[in-house]
DNA sequence: TGTACATCAGTGAACGCGCGTTCACTGATGTAC
DNA sequence: TGTACATCAGTGAACGCGCGTTCACTGATGTAC
């Protein structure tokens, strides 16, 4: 069955926007090709057309992840700056769908033992969340923003983690307090 | 071969102590019952003398972190506060030594996915460090001890997975002097 | 004190399973004549 | 316009591998007599 001119770049993308769901939900090891491929309504086998590895859909993944949150997040600093962004982040849904969320957030925990090319897009990642978080500090600061980044991300992980819900809400909570405090602190 | 009194429990406590390191080093996921009992001059079969399940041993492994830790975090607040504390946890010694350091950074992002005991465990050790944060404040205050929490524990992981060496150094030093700012505020 | 036996930590083959990856194949459609 | 052929996205069996877990077995030593 040949199909049309743009056939195969649209079940890629669709390749890559459900991994992009899925390695944020599940992680990066649990989710196989086979289960990967199935839910896009392929087989397993047509992955390597694609793709020359599972890293390799990794690394897409990863840029596709930032992509998406880049355009929600500048919307955050356009209508109420910093702070907005902050309490943005750190809103319940948030925490509750880590599937549409931030990658950096969700990933950063496995990231170590991946390969350095993966890290690598990581890191841009990382960088460009700082970059964005300096921009709307009212004095710039580059690690007033590197610290406000990581309470963003140790504060989800952390409410991600525990057991306890009450705990997980009082996470959320102190850690926007502090990022604000932080950020207005410079 | 039977063996004298004390020899199973020495050798449970043998396969906890790898566990515990390798878990942190590698993973929940990545360290397997074999290897660990290779690890430990055993065969994988004799594991269900010791544990219920790879799960118990994760249950153990958490527990026995965190009372490895405590002593040196409160070693760290005795001779130097909470300041000390935030230095020691952030210090490029422990980045790049996982398998020595805190639990909660290194397994924090695995832990959505296990199941609730595993998570109750973690929780425990959680709000341990949080007390223990709090105490060595000049005003104690839990949101702040919290957000202090979740400020190192973001940073050490964002400092592990970053592939930029620079940008590592860096978010430690910003984690360090934002967690210490946070510290004396209140 | 000497012997027979019970104990049980540790062994290693085997279980079913899912993993990432490879590969010979299919067959609808675009293209060349 | 009609036919023969090349293309190539997708198929599904198979690869070797490691996983967590089970189980019949071993054999040195403690215990009972």
């Amino acid at each position: 069955m040949r199909y049309s001119k743009q056939h195969k770049e649209v079940t890629r993308q669709r390749i890559v926007e459900i991994a992009c769901k899925r390695f944020r939900k599940e992680g990066l090891d649990a989710v196989g090709v086979a289960s990967l491929m199935a839910d896009a309504g392929l087989t397993h086998g047509g992955f390597y057309n694609h793709f020359s590895s599972k890293e390799d859909l990794i690394e897409e993944a990863l840029m596709s992840a930032a992509e998406g949150s880049r355009a929600e997040s500048q919307h955050d600093f356009e209508t109420g700056g910093v702070a907005q962004f902050i309490r943005s982040y750190l809103r319940t849904a948030h925490r509750d769908h880590p599937e549409t969320g931030c990658s950096i957030a969700a990933l950063a925990g496995e990231l170590p033992r991946h390969p350095k090319a993966t890290r690598m897009v990581f890191t841009e990642d990382v960088n460009r969340m700082i970059l964005l978080i300096e921009s709307g500090l009212p004095k710039p600061d580059p690690d007033v923003a590197r610290a406000i980044c990581a309470t963003l991300v140790g504060t989800l992980q952390l409410a991600r983690a525990v057991s306890d819900k009450k705990l997980s809400d009082q996470l959320l909570k102190a850690g926007e307090k502090a990022a604000i405090a932080l950020s207005q602190a410079g």
